[in-house]
DNA sequence: CAGTCGCCCTGCTGGC
DNA sequence: TGCCAGCAGGGCGACT
């Protein structure tokens, strides 16, 4: 389940291996993988023929290569979209929803997604709105909605302070709302709000200003070092643009560790139904709110 | 408008 | 052994 991190490492991926180099063709399998592209998987396939890869960008879990002419390739790997760089000479992949061929001699990119639940899209790059934020060229119209991330330079602490104070709802609910932060999903939360010691279903506007400092600095702490591990990976779902799996799987204290004792004070980590999801905490370190939000 | 919910999809797992 | 319900879950449209 790429997140923030793990996105982030596919981003260096295409930046290495893809970028500077001029799209010869565009292939898409079935028309799902094209379902944010308006005008189809023909026109999209059509218009990215010819065009030059000039930057690889991120913000939260949507990646996109900046082409010429101020679009971009948008990419969402949803549960378990990969790109791969590899040779057009081995076999497809099962699930290979997209390929690309270069004008040069080099490998191709390749979009697997066993889940379906990503895609690709082409979209207009505006300016970014975020003073500094870094992105040079501008973000994407299907990006503009969401939250900067926690690890860009746009991300302003006092903003999302001031917003999770006034929200009426669950403090998971808040982190896991790409408006509010982006980049966040159910893994990184889990492991956030243990290394907070705060339920999720806390609610977000009792919170004080200092306990979401810590709060947001566990999410900086956590992803900063899963990006170090080389992300996340779970069932091989999750892969790196060369193929190679992140182990940083090893580390999580919360997520998935049902039954397991707790890092801290050797309590077995509960698992708990949340948002028709699972929620993963330590019941000793974590005390739930005396009313559920 | 803030908040919440259900659906999209495939493959693996566990229970009977 | 085989079958099927349940689960995994990000994002968005459709509601209240």
């Amino acid at each position: 389940m790429p997140e923030l991190p793990e996105v982030e490492v596919v981003r260096r991926g295409i930046a290495e291996h893809v970028v500077g180099r001029r799209i010869e063709a565009a292939h898409l399998f079935g028309t799902r993988v094209a379902r944010r592209h308006p005008a189809g998987p023909e026109d999209l396939a059509e218009r990215l023929s010819g065009r030059l890869v000039r930057a690889a960008d991120r913000r939260g879990k949507y990646l996109w290569l900046v082409l010429e002419d101020d679009e971009a390739l948008v990419c969402h790997l949803g549960m378990s979209g990969q790109l791969l760089v590899e040779s057009s000479e081995r076999p497809p992949r099962r699930h290979q929803h997209a390929t690309f061929d270069f004008d040069d001699d080099g490998p191709q990119l390749r979009f697997v997604d066993q889940r379906t639940f990503g895609g690709l899209a082409l979209a207009d790059l505006a300016p970014d709105p975020h003073l500094g934020s870094g992105h040079e060229y501008g973000i994407p119209a299907p990006v503009a909605h969401i939250a900067p991330d926690p690890l860009e330079a746009a991300f302003d602490v006092e903003v999302f302070t001031r917003r999770v104070r006034t929200r009426r709802s669950a403090i998971k609910r808040v982190l896991l709302d790409q408006t509010s932060v982006s980049g966040i999903g159910n893994i990184y939360a889990d492991e956030a709000l243990w290394r907070a010691g705060l339920h999720g279903q806390r609610a977000a506007q009792t919170l004080s200003r200092s306990t979401v400092a810590t709060l947001t600095a566990h999410v900086q702490d956590v992803m900063r070092a899963a990006l170090a591990a080389g992300g996340t990976s779970f069932d091989a779902l999750y892969v790196n643009v060369n193929g190679a799996s992140g182990y940083f799987d090893r580390s999580l204290n919360a997520y998935g560790q049902a039954g397991s004792p707790c890092e801290r004070c050797g309590t077995p980590i509960r698992r708990e139904a949340f948002m028709n999801r699972s929620s993963f905490f330590c019941p000793r370190c974590q005390r739930p709110p005396r009313v559920r939000t």
